[in-house]
DNA sequence: GGTATTTTACTCGGATAGTCTATGTCCGAGTGAGTCTGG
DNA sequence: CCAGACTCACTCGGACATAGACTATCCGAGTAAAATACC
């Protein structure tokens, strides 16, 4: 029941993403500020792509841009996209085994032991979707001192 | 990121627990009213019962008893006994490979990332804590016809 | 009939095994920009 | 000088390997109640 680390690298590498709306980013200068496999990112930055949070581009100059605005980007679209939707608690109905139920007998509703779970799962995706990519860019930037932030960003300016 | 089918069963049978407050309950009867298989179902009992959740007894007439009361213990209770207190979030704080950091320079805090998903956490968690075993035992009698509630309750009745 | 022994049914815990998922590596195909070559 | 070919660095996707977690299954030790044997 943990979320696995592609969603960390996710939600780092779309905030980097978001600081650099001039220019493309590649996966490898991703790969290295950060200290994780550049293959392995990959996948992340892919599931980022299908799921059109990102746009890459191919060549020489490649890269990845973010495809919308930082305010239209949630932590849901991006962790959603890496660990995909399922829910965090999936009902296997075993109160249909019920040896007490009539033949043919089917339970309606939702289980009541599954909503509890459901409206759980729900909350935690509310708070998820409230915080876009531009509230984190503003909570970096009281957290992390001016000039540290502004050397980052020109590490990643294409010389 | 999706909970263990025990969770579930686990949640399950606390629900029969608590609406046999008179006697035990044996894994077998469990097993066999679940249709899951009794020797895996026992290790989340087991895990209910380091938690104290549950109390077990040995011997013949053997079999697991609620160790509160049903108002007293709560759906996070059980799920955590079962999943773990593990969030669901784990920063490897990646922040510190950021090569434009000073040497010995450590980044204080929590790192924004990680508060986001902390505070996710923390909603899923606050739901889960806001329902107890009492809850779902009323839940369940709007839920299913009374005859449904007494034939099952009597289905566990020791002869 | 009362006491001691045996049987039975259960819990608990460890050992084991198969399957699935997460993690990570490797490679080839396709692409686009810059570079080189030939006229 | 300019068009076409070439090279390079990147994305994308699939194949593969490994480790750990999840899902079981099995068995032995310990325990308590009931059944049985024995005096």
């Amino acid at each position: 029941m943990v979320l696995r680390n592609q969603v960390e690298w996710a939600l780092h590498c779309c905030s980097i993403l978001a600081a650099m709306p001039d220019q493309e980013v590649s996966t490898r200068d991703l790969a290295a500020f950060h200290g994780v496999p550049k293959e392995y990112l990959s996948k992340a930055l892919q599931a980022l792509s299908r799921a059109g949070l990102v746009e890459g581009s191919l060549g020489k100059t490649g890269g990845y841009r973010l495809a919308r605005k930082p305010e239209a980007i949630t932590f849901l679209d991006i962790v959603q996209a890496v660990e995909g939707k399922r829910r965090s608690f999936e009902c296997s109905e075993i109160r249909q085994n019920n040896p007490c139920l009539p033949e043919d007998f089917k339970v309606k509703g939702v289980c009541a032991v599954a909503r509890v779970m459901y409206d759980a799962d729900e909350a935690w995706r509310a708070h998820l979707r409230s915080v876009t990519l531009a509230d984190l860019g503003k909570n970096l930037q009281r957290d992390v001192p001016v000039e540290i932030l502004a050397d980052s960003r020109q590490w990643f300016v294409r010389t």
